[in-house]
RNA sequence: CGGGGAGUGGCGCAGUCUGGUAGCGCAUCUGCUUUGGGAGCAGAGGGUCGCAGGUUCGAAUCCUGUCUCCCCGACCA
């Protein structure tokens, strides 16, 4: 039996055959255009029509419920339970929390009337006499809606941690949009906790964190730096924000998940307090933490190539896809009986603790030009299988991430049905691993850090670099004003401050912003 | 929100300056041939030219407004 299939694609530079890439835009030419191609090409999203808003197709749909499936599961095993608030929040509850209105109000929809009247020139307009007393918000986050609910369900310690997280829809008015990165409208989950005090609370926070990043890991197989933010990227309301942090095969830098601590921010503007052991009522310490519909531009731009999506395995809708190649004539009623026994087959496999996903596809049409769709949404596995193979009890095997054979022609590798229903579980697991070092070798590879000086990073970050990546440095943690100056700094040269890594990796030398002893490590990156 | 670009069959575009029969490529459909790796030939169908007003005998084309998208910037916990 073979023990892969295929072997590893050489770097595209390398080849010695000119490839005829599925998409109409390479990476390495103009990163934007290819990330929409990506995502039209695989057939993910598309413009709605609405400002800012998407549609999400059936495969992007699909990679979002296969992420939802998997980060419930963790989230339930943390003991905490879903719940469903309203979309509409009243407008008075945002002005209880004046850090938090002042962060959101910019970018916030409201609804005034709740009814339309003709115009008299056959077009509507909202009903004067149907203005709502007080506008409501569509919701940008929930910390206060759901903060009201806490205020009532929580009255004594017994009540104490609540735990709680909702699935759902949230608008932000945002200047500029991107599919999946930034959209006036996304999905997410947002989970938000309540708890005694702030050691619990903060345990709390730095558990989601370690979720999201695991999650990230393990099942995107994205690779990210986790750790807290500086104080001048906090969520409104918070008094810490933690982040996780992907690097984009741009070198950019994408926030793909957060974890806040609330202190008592907004336990002080809902009254979230509980009546402690020894009698005295006592401010709840809140958290709250999400991941959202960016997931997924993440994984386009951390594992996309210029054939497409390469969809990790894990969050992949189908897993494997069998493309028969019809004729048009009597042979086809053998040859699907085939296929159809081989899908039995591999649907009663199991990967990663699930049911191997396997589609038959019987739509009419040549295998060869079915095959190019599949390629670009990145199944992991495709089989060709043709008469012959039918006849010998053989199987044409192409894996998504070793697509190219060195004379420019699609890699399959042709083997026994039997050897590839024994290894495919393997390779779905192999697939997943390699998409993960590949990311991983990338970004270490573009971490830089033995850059001191502000100057330094200039010249790392020059027009001429294509892809710069992160620089990783030691810093005095300046505060305030202090700050502020190191913010205006890096903002001439389009950088951001990412967040501390939180490892074991000691800090020495001089911060290159103040000229004072370096006391942690961060990450300056430019970011989406 | 500022600057720039763009909206014409499903997709990609030409036509707009200089108003006068709505065109091309891909895709689709039909037929024939071909086919173990992104087929060829022939024929056919499909568009109130983003939307709303205006000018005109006549508007894809000129004018006004508006919506949406792309790029750069600002903004974005």
């Amino acid at each position: 039996m073979p023990e892969s299939v295929g072997p590893p694609n050489r770097p595209c530079m390398s080849q010695t055959a000119p490839i005829k890439h599925a998409l109409p835009v390479l990476r390495q030419d103009d990163f934007a255009q290819w990330y929409q191609a990506v995502i039209a090409e695989a057939e993910l999203a598309e413009e709605s029509g609405v400002r800012g808003c998407m549609v999400i197709k059936p495969w992007g749909y699909g990679i979002w419920e296969r992420i939802q499936k998997l980060m419930d599961e963790r989230i339930k095993e943390a003991g905490v339970d879903n719940c469903y608030f309203p979309l509409f929040i009243p407008l008075s509850y945002f002005t209880r929390e004046a850090a938090h209105v002042e962060g959101f109000a910019k970018e916030m929809a409201v609804v005034t009337h709740h009814r339309l009247i003709g115009d008299g020139k056959g077009g509507l307009i909202p009903d004067p006499e149907a203005k709502l007393e007080e506008p409501l918000i569509v919701r940008p986050t929930s910390e206060t809606v759901i903060g009201a609910a806490m205020a009532r369900w929580i009255q004594s310690w017994r009540d104490l941690p609540l735990l709680t997280n909702q699935w759902a829809n949230v608008v932000r008015w945002e200047m500029r949009t991107r599919m999946f990165l930034r959209t006036s409208e996304f999905l997410w989950q947002e989970g938000h906790t309540a708890h005694a005090d702030e050691a619990d609370a903060m345990a709390e926070t730095l558990r989601a964190l370690e979720m999201y990043r695991s999650f990230a890991e393990d099942v995107l197989a994205m690779p990210v730096v986790a750790g807290p933010k500086p104080e001048n990227e906090r969520f409104p309301g918070a008094v810490e924000t933690f982040s996780i942090e992907a690097m984009m095969q741009d070198g950019k830098a994408l926030q793909a998940g957060t974890s806040h601590y609330l202190g008592t921010t907004f336990s002080e503007a809902a009254g979230i307090r509980y009546q402690d052991k020894e009698g005295q009522q006592t401010l709840c310490h809140t958290t709250s933490w999400g991941v959202s519909t960016r997931m997924i531009g993440g994984v386009i731009m951390v594992h996309g190539d210029d054939d497409g999506l390469r969809t990790p395995p894990r969050i992949a809708p189908q897993q494997i896809v069998i493309l028969p190649m019809l004729r048009d004539n009597d042979g086809d009623a053998a040859l699907l009986e085939y296929c159809a026994a081989l899908r039995a087959k591999l649907a009663a496999l199991s990967v990663f603790d699930e049911k191997v996903r396997v589609l038959l596809d019987k739509r009419p049409g040549k295998a060869t030009a079915k095959r190019w769709g599949w390629v670009k949404k990145g199944v992991p596995l495709i089989l060709e299988i043709g008469g012959r193979d039918a006849e010998g009890g053989q199987v044409s095997v192409l894996r998504r991430d070793r697509l190219w054979r060195e004379d420019g022609k699609a890699n399959f590798v042709g083997m026994a049905q039997d050897d590839f229903v024994g290894m495919a579980a393997g390779e779905l697991e192999a697939i997943q691993q390699a998409l993960f070092e590949e990311a991983r070798a990338r970004r270490d590879a573009q971490i830089v850090r033995d850059i001191d000086s502000v100057a330094g990073l200039e010249a790392y970050f020059a027009e001429d670099k294509q892809f710069p990546g992160w620089v990783e440095l030691g810093w005095s943690r300046p505060t305030a004003a202090a700050l502020d100056k190191v913010v205006e700094q890096l903002k001439a040269l389009k950088l951001t401050i990412r967040n501390t890594p939180m490892d074991d990796v000691p800090v020495s030398g001089t911060c290159p912003f103040t000229g004072e002893p370096a006391v942690e490590r961060i990450l300056v990156a430019r970011a989406y």
